[in-house]
DNA sequence: AAAACATGCAACCGCACCTTT
DNA sequence: AAAAGGTGCGGTTGCATGTTT
């Protein structure tokens, strides 16, 4: 039995809205407010609309300082890099956009963005052939040391690399990403306690592996641990995982994952390793502001393209408090990476969030190639499938 | 010129969660 | 404690407009 209806669907106008009716709504909320009843509202207001309709079109597009039309390049990166952090909680990347409606960003994002993502760029010819094997990121490690401004002027490179299709999941290639300075940003409460400020300026080189399950299972299903293979990182090397294995099926799988609202998983890059260790520590996500909520779904693990974080092991934690599936087992899972096939270990304190000594990499600092990988294992082609038994992660290299 | 197709965006829908009774 | 009411979110739809054939 589905709940009853909000309102009286037969003598409820629906469609566009009429110049009469915006005045009628905005006349009305700006002499008396809301009224904290939206229901009520347009009764009160002389209005034939659902409220639902009077609060969509008051707060999409009626109340005051709400901006429409392009969207600059540092609106842009913020989408972009907020996606890549906490995908498509609309609600919260609006929150950093001032002006701009959770709606006008989702429509942007799918209409525009996300193409310009997946089809403007690859940056500065640094693309090793789609059917290249891993690379060898030292190799790879200076050469690829660029610096863009912005998303935006690696958009209009235009350098395309043309993927056969699959091989955009599968395959590997170095870009370089984008260390751009990136404003700092707070959220709002309820949402992402974060603030940051700089931008590393040694962010090197980037790429995406393949990696194969080795069999781990944690307790829960859904919780799969990799192991690297044929990873040949050998420096000083502090590693960001993007997880994203497609153990689901299509469109809709990441939303049953999205506990939305409450749960926002926080993507902690780390600062450059300076104490000469090759570990990464892979992290499950932060719970922040969560008074409500009690089921967690799967936010430590590798599915739904959502990333993952992997930090430098040694610095302190304060927002480690959420034990997702994934840490049942282990606060964290350590990957050491050495000459020899590197393997995930526990590692049960001193996990770092954000960055030693003070250091710390934006939230909005992913690079595209990330955002990338995050819009291709979730919805963007969904045609492509990886193998069963294939993740893919994304690898930063400091 | 017009039909077909593509795009962008406002608005709707169902659902999950929160609050009130 | 449970049911009902209200809110907000993400996904989807439908239409107006633009572009291509």
């Amino acid at each position: 039995m589905g709940r009853a209806p909000c309102c009286d669907k037969a003598n409820v106008k629906k469609g566009p809205w009429s110049p009469e009716e915006d005045a009628k709504l905005k006349d009305y909320i700006e002499k008396f407010g809301t009224g904290g009843n939206w229901i009520a509202l347009p009764q009160k207001a002389g209005l034939k609309r659902c409220g639902k309709s009077c609060r969509l079109r008051w707060l999409n597009y009626l109340r005051p300082n709400i901006k429409h039309g392009e969207f600059s390049d540092d609106e842009d990166r913020i989408i972009c890099s907020l996606y890549a952090s906490i995908g498509s909680r609309w609600s919260i990347i609006a929150a950093q956009l001032p002006g701009r409606t959770d709606n006008d960003i989702k429509n942007y994002w799918n209409t525009k963005l996300k193409k310009k993502l997946m089809m403007g760029n690859i940056i500065n010819n640094n693309i090793i052939t789609p059917n290249s094997s891993i690379i060898n990121p030292k190799k790879s490690l200076n050469p690829y040391h660029y610096h863009y401004p912005n998303y935006s002027s690696m958009f209009h490179n235009h350098q395309f690399n043309h993927y056969p299709s699959s091989s955009l999941l599968s395959n590997h290639h170095v870009i370089s990403p984008s260390p751009s300075p990136s404003p700092s940003f707070q959220c709002t409460s309820s949402t992402l306690e974060y603030n940051t400020t700089t931008t590393p300026s040694n962010l090197s080189s980037s790429m995406t592996m393949s990696f194969t399950h080795q069999g781990y299972k944690s307790s829960n299903d859904d919780d799969d641990l990799i192991l690297m293979q044929n990873n040949q990182v050998k420096d000083n090397s502090t590693l960001l995982v993007f997880g994203a294995r497609d153990n689901h099926h299509h469109y809709h799988h990441h939303h049953q994952h999205h506990d939305h609202h409450q749960h926002h998983q926080v993507h902690q890059p780390s600062s450059c390793s300076s104490d000469g260790s090759c570990s990464v520590v892979v992290t499950p996500p932060v719970k922040v502001e969560d008074h409500h909520h009690h089921h967690h779904q799967n936010y430590g693990n590798f599915s739904n393209g959502v990333v993952q974080r992997i930090i430098r092991s040694g610095d302190d934690d304060h927002h480690h408090h959420d034990a997702t599936s994934s840490d049942h087992h282990n606060n964290n899972m350590k990957v050491m990476v050495d000459d020899e096939k590197p393997s995930f270990v526990s590692e049960n304190n001193n996990v770092g969030i954000w960055g030693q000594n003070g250091q710390s990499t934006s939230l909005l600092d992913y690079g595209l190639e990330e955002i990338k990988q995050l819009i291709s294992t979730t919805n963007y082609f969904d045609d492509i499938k990886a193998p069963e038994k294939d993740t893919k992660v994304m690898y930063y290299y400091y």
